[in-house]
DNA sequence: TCTGGGGTCCTAGGACCC
DNA sequence: TCTGGGGTCCTAGGACCC
């Protein structure tokens, strides 16, 4: 029996989002901007049209956006992780074997699953509009590349209508197909292969395919040879429906407005630290080093610096304070003065679970009960209601988001109002 | 003026060991 | 003055992904 592997992926997922709930942007051309409204980070069908490319900054679009009337706005991040839970469950009613890939795509293994694939995608796409409101585009393979590559077929070609199953086409018409597709949409094809590929003649997705993996091992690494292999029907990535513990959890901004002080940075590094423990304590793991980063901007003819510095914990923990305690000693000794800073960041490593933690004679592995209550108090009462004291209170520093819409499913005072 | 944030995997090269 | 061979572990950096 052929493994079937679909893949499940929203189409222009934020602004999709921001369209179910403000039904006048149909038919509009939209972005959805990054932090601090930087760069174009999701774009409607109307806007890709316009030649709005991904990832885009604002302020060289702002022209184009005024002749064709293309409407911006902030992203919105509560709203697009609310709206990724609920397509994420219908999806997961489809087969007991899921994996959540991104925030707009999921692996599906609907192997034995009923024979025909295609009218359980077909079934699934009209249920998660019905329910969601969101546009879904199904693509089924042998392999995870296959899977992908298939996506990408299901969202360009329109006779397709949204649901690609490359197992049920013939070999010779699968091989036709991939002759028309570049190499360059492969999954796992970025920039710099896509170049070498290129000038080695390998053009096409057919290309690949069919070259010798021995040659690909040789010019380039096991990563390609995998591909290779994925794209031959040979599955080399499992389907992780178990989400792994992170290895590293970083955090980290932009800021709205340049920053020069030392107790900004300082604000803004304990912020960050918090969001990171917090996230860490949620994965049941305990963090061996911290590491701290500064930056100026790398653009302009402003002077430049960028530092950073990695301690080792003498007992790896999960303890908001005790982590600020090195972030913050960290930052001071990497802070020079007179620079303007635009970003500062944390990231803590050397991950392992709590419960394979090797504890000395004076600690314990048993979360601090102050952890426990902060996480509970925050998590009923709203992000940063306990906070460490260095966090401070204004942040004048924080990022810029002019145009955000309402958490329309996440906070009650935004709830949709029926007139 | 204004340029995102958060990850993973692989490789090369240095440090160190016997 | 001559100066082996083989291994492991760690880190930095590059490439990729969404």
């Amino acid at each position: 029996m052929k493994r079937a592997i679909a893949l499940i992926d929203v189409n222009n997922f934020y602004a999709s989002c921001e369209r179910v709930f403000n039904p006048t942007l149909e038919g509009k051309p939209l972005v959805v901007l990054s932090n601090n409204d930087g760069c174009a980070i999701a774009r409607s069908a109307k806007a890709k049209e316009l030649g709005i490319k991904m990832g885009e900054p604002w302020f060289k679009l702002k022209e184009t956006a005024k002749q064709h009337g293309v409407i911006a706005v902030s992203s919105n991040y509560a709203l697009y992780a609310d709206m990724s839970n609920r397509v994420m469950d219908i999806i997961g009613q489809y087969s007991p074997s899921q994996e959540v890939y991104s925030i707009d795509e999921s692996f599906l293994d609907l192997t034995g699953i009923q024979p025909d694939h295609v009218k359980i995608a077909r079934e699934m796409r009209q249920r998660i509009k019905q329910w969601t409101g969101l546009p879904v585009c199904v693509g089924i393979g042998e392999s995870k590349t296959l899977a992908k590559l298939a996506n990408h077929v299901a969202k360009k070609r329109s006779e397709y209508a949204g649901v690609c199953n490359l197992n049920t086409l013939r070999p010779d018409a699968l091989d036709e197909l991939m002759k028309r597709i570049d190499v360059a949409e492969v999954w796992g094809i970025g920039r710099q292969i896509n170049t070498k590929l290129k000038a080695l003649g390998i053009n096409t997705v057919y290309d690949l395919k069919t070259a010798s993996p021995e040659y690909l091992r040789q010019q380039f690494n096991v990563v390609v040879e995998k591909t290779h292999r994925e794209l031959n029907g040979i599955a080399c990535m499992e389907l992780e429906d178990i989400t792994p513990a992170k290895q590293e959890i970083m955090s980290s901004r932009s800021f709205g407005y340049k920053v020069r002080d030392l107790k900004s940075l300082q604000e803004a590094v304990s912020l960050y630290i918090s969001t990171a423990a917090e996230k860490l304590r949620r994965q049941d793991s305990v963090a061996g080093a911290v590491r701290v980063f500064i930056r100026t901007s790398p653009h302009g003819d402003c002077p430049k610096y960028a530092n950073s510095m990695t301690i080792a914990l003498p007992t790896p923990t999960d303890d908001t304070l005790r982590l600020a305690k090195t972030a913050l000693w960290i930052l001071r000794r990497i802070y020079r003065r007179g620079y303007e800073y635009h970003k500062a960041g944390v990231m803590l490593t050397d991950i392992r679970s709590v419960s394979s933690q090797q504890t000395d004679l004076f600690t314990s592995n048993s979360p601090s009960k102050l952890m426990t209550v902060m996480d509970a108090v925050n998590a009923k009462m709203g992000k940063s209601m306990l906070r460490i004291a260095s966090q401070g209170f204004d942040a004048p520093w924080k990022m810029k988001q002019g145009n955000k819409s309402p958490n329309y499913t996440t906070n009650w005072k935004d709830l949709v109002q029926v007139k």
